[in-house]
DNA sequence: TATGAATGAGATTTCATTCAT
DNA sequence: CATGAATGAAATCTCATTCAT
């Protein structure tokens, strides 16, 4: 037994574990305090309930990941067309670097977020990072389809890749577990979906 | 109660309700047995277990899909370049219209499938159908690189298309209610895919 | 399937199996009707429960086994002294010739009734015929004990020779499978048991 | 409700109460926490299963009997016959006075290990007595033919006193209440044995 | 004769959680 | 800070049995 650990960081460990490999509802308390050399009493001095528990793996890591995400584009300021397409080409390489090192430097914690995390309140992650990202887009896509004559926004395809950018992430993070690497196929992807955005999501009237 | 389904009826009726609700694993036998009108024994008499149950809602679909992704394309003969861009544009229409029609006349039973399932033996079957959409255009892939001088199979981006495509009938039938927008939609998103496909597959070596 | 065999036939023979495997308490009717090509309903035609069942195996044999013992020995009538040895010298053998045939006429049906009949009204069924061959024997010892001067009756020892008589028989039918051995080795233990018969049932007053 | 016991202690004994009146298949754990006044979950903190509860009660005093048995006699070393037939005579009245001492220490254990344990680990317990005792005087049987003429084992009638000189014992402890009228009989019973077993083993070449 | 369907009670076991010490 | 004990509810599943058809 880890002796030097303090009980509650060997109580996380475990859980780790057993989250991922049974899944949030089927894990055990039981063998996640077993696994740490304590019995349930002790679990219930640290953590209010499962859930928390749950939560204090993969909270913090998840709202650093929203701030990071909101962060970046300021949705305040009207910008002008060539502004808008500075600030896509350009903002995306640091952004996608920031988020790919996030990602990667809690690995475990997003891995339980992104594909155990049915039953807890955290069950729609996947859905809040992408009605965010959704959010990001669409005031920008409104504001370029003001500028431009004859053109509006398709809210479908606008979700669509939404949704499409986060599985991007959330792929690379399941698939290639070399960040530098990582850093690279993003880049690619990025450029592609760059050009592809405007033409998708903008339609003639 | 329902006295004029059967049995067997109204209880898959009830069970997909509860699955949908509460997620395989912390569905209740007694709920969907209150809510089918009988006792816990009777749901014995038609299924096996609570995996057999789930199974009898989502295996035929399941496998019809997977018999229309495997049934498309058939990888055996060797095709010219130009056979192959012929083959990609015009007959990804048609099969997007059929699993479209498939997912659509199972709508229940896919979104059980697709989000409800961990806990089942079905909890890989995106993978499952990722990996049958990779293997399928692997080999395309591998056939144009043959055939084009300097050019070599990227298969992260084969692997991140073939993710993207079944995440997009994923999406589309998680959010378009109305068939035939969706078959609307995926055509425009078919069309970005094989360009997509295109350039992101093949590299220069 | 069987279908020459009549569907009782059939029942009974898939109950001996399952009785024999599980013993009593832990066999499952279904899968008795199951092996015997039935649904449960038929089985309740043909016998009013489960222990009814059991009954239709081992009740005949047993009964059969009780008269055979009942039947040897004729309390009624006073012997002398030596009518009496040469009763129990001569008789034994014949007698048990006749036990050990009827044992193992019905092999399987003893086997149920001595080692798996815990749960039945037949549980207790050694115990019956050891407290038959008591009863049989105590009238014996006390008529001789009353012919000879100075004797009693030791009453545990005889019942415990009851018991190691009857013991001796289920060890013999559980552990030699050929019969006309059988008889020999029979033969041999009963010549022992006479005399400690003889030597511990009568004790000095 | 007995608060002065300990709830585990009081499990243990409502425990055998139940497995006493219905077996161990039918003893119903429900019934047993109530009796002892606690909940099915409680029983749980104790035990790991239902087997468990029953090896609680059993175990120990089965495997101090077998320690005895085995302490007994060392079949190591070689004796001549004279000390075989020393051996035999003296050390069964000791043997039999320690084994009769702890069966009754242990009564109600030794009835449920003897009598209700079918559907146990410990279901056969009576034949490994058997077999023990079996091997422990297959040895000697063996070592006093060879300095015999013309004698062998005969192996049946070996196994059958193995047999018989446990249900001796089993008999006693089942009839006789009253220890040292016990130690009585079986020392009466022993001598008898002794003096049989001789004469019945070994046989004419 | 036998089926297919259903009952209703009961089985063992596991769970998250609580709390006095 | 942690234990050991216990709760109480719920879980899935199996059982012998019944009965209309």
């Amino acid at each position: 037994m880890d002796n030097n650990k303090e009980t509650k960081e060997r109580l996380i460990e475990s859980a780790r574990a057993e989250f991922s490999e049974k899944g949030y509802t089927k894990a055990s308390l039981r063998k996640i305090c077993a696994d740490a050399g304590v019995t349930t009493g002790a679990l219930y001095f640290f953590f209010k309930d499962k859930e928390n528990l749950f939560a204090a793996i993969v909270e913090q890591p998840f709202n650093e990941l929203k701030s990071l995400l909101l962060g970046h584009f300021t949705s305040e300021k009207e910008m002008s067309l060539s502004e808008m397409y500075a600030h896509i080409d350009g903002g995306h390489d640091e952004l996608s670097a920031a988020l790919i090192h996030h990602l990667y430097a809690n690995y475990e914690a997003f891995m339980l977020l992104l594909t155990k995390a049915q039953g807890t309140r955290f069950e729609s992650a996947v859905d809040e990072m992408v009605d965010m990202t959704d959010k990001t887009y669409r005031a920008m896509a409104e504001s370029m389809a003001r500028q431009l004559p004859n053109k509006q926004v398709n809210s479908y395809m606008l979700h669509w890749l939404s949704h499409m950018i986060i599985d991007a992430f959330i792929h690379l993070v399941t698939h290639e577990p070399d960040e530098s690497r990582a850093v690279g196929i993003m880049s690619r992807i990025m450029d592609f979906y760059v050009r592809s955005w405007v033409e998708l999501v903008l339609e003639g009237k």
